[in-house]
DNA sequence: CGTAGTCTTGAGTATCCTCAACGAGGGTGG
DNA sequence: CCACCCTCGTTGAGGATACTCAAGACTACG
């Protein structure tokens, strides 16, 4: 399936995510107000109309960001990748739902306040969430375009490049679906049986 | 057809954004370096692959964000109201192209190193800033459940309530809907004889 | 060994897209 | 002033894609 699918890529995927040096050195100030949790499997991150007191970074592993819809389905707005920040918000309660997709995946906490507070004083901090921020509405508004007027063959070939793109950058290695295919199908926004479909034959 | 709509307006809308009067505060610290354009239908604000050296405030009117698929098909990414920002980004180039939707629409212009400047110096544009960008960002998530897995019926009531929830905030006053048919299938990801369809009935 | 969750395959159907055509309005130029 | 063009909006008919419902195979785990 995958021959002739390079026609179907489009060519407005975000380019992968730069992690300078600079990011490093900044977070590192963070790091004394920070807490890590190791989840397991399905574990709830934080939930909708919980506080939205901290912001959260993934360091390993897999979480996914999920909405539920009025008529009880499930929409997965984002997975959350080793090196993403999340939880942005400029409201007091999140809007989604964050669960850890596999074992052992660790995210670190920062409680929003001292964060904020360490950004007052050193700018590079400030700058530092703001481009997180921006990355998120880069690859949110790059998913816009896969869920919208996509084939079912287009949005899948969408997602193994993202994923390919975004998890090791090594060209040459198997890309690796550690989630299911009802994730898939929920991010994707189709069903799961034509998720199995398009990624069979 | 806006009878019995109510049933199928989402409840994970984005409550309308608020504007504090610390925004303006702080914009008036930014007003120096800003410079204003008056823009006429479709004309173009920045287009995608322009450096991307500035940041935007709509003052009036309204622009849209656009994409072309390869295969010559417009996607509407955002549509812009008065009092949002807009071409972050943390890359060089834009990634879509802006352009007015109505006559009379003005833009203010931010050069991004002397708001980054001015954000070093004051933590409190850094806030706005950031705070914009996070907007952004719920924006764009909540749209993602209105392309994914909605009839053309929800669509376009989620559409409308958007608007209507985004411009004036006067609940009693009828939704003007400056922007075409075109503009809003594309917006929608659907086609245009659909919306048609779904408004007239 | 049974149960629960995941993945796959099949058949029928409904929604929405595509193609096509027409009317209304606005602007332009003869 | 009117003919013309162009864009926009609307309506109709036909068809394809992807959803729904249903059932079976496979795995992990108690």
């Amino acid at each position: 399936m995958l021959s002739g699918a390079h026609q179907e890529i489009p060519t407005f995927l975000p380019r992968r995510m730069r992690r300078s040096s600079e990011h490093d050195a900044a977070l590192l100030a963070l790091e004394a107000a920070a807490t890590s949790a190791l989840c397991h499997r399905g574990q709830k991150i934080y939930g909708r109309e919980d506080p939205a007191d901290s912001w959260y970074y993934v360091v390993s592993g897999l979480a996914r960001k999920c909405a539920i819809r009025p008529d009880g389905r499930r929409q997965i707005v984002d997975f959350l990748l080793p090196g993403d920040f999340f939880g942005f918000t400029v409201w007091l309660e999140h809007a989604f739902t964050v669960e850890a997709v596999v074992d052992g995946t660790v995210v670190s906490r920062y409680p929003r306040r001292c964060v904020e507070m360490i950004a007052d004083k050193d700018p590079k901090v400030g700058r530092v969430i703001r481009e997180a921020a921006f990355d998120s509405v880069s690859r949110s508004q790059a998913r816009m375009l896969i869920l919208g007027r996509m084939t079912a063959r287009q949005k899948v070939c969408s997602f193994l490049v993202e994923i390919a793109d975004r998890s090791s950058g090594d060209a040459t290695q198997a890309v690796v679906l550690p989630m299911s295919r009802y994730d898939i199908a929920d991010y994707l926004a189709m069903s799961v049986e034509t998720v199995s479909r398009t990624l069979r034959p």
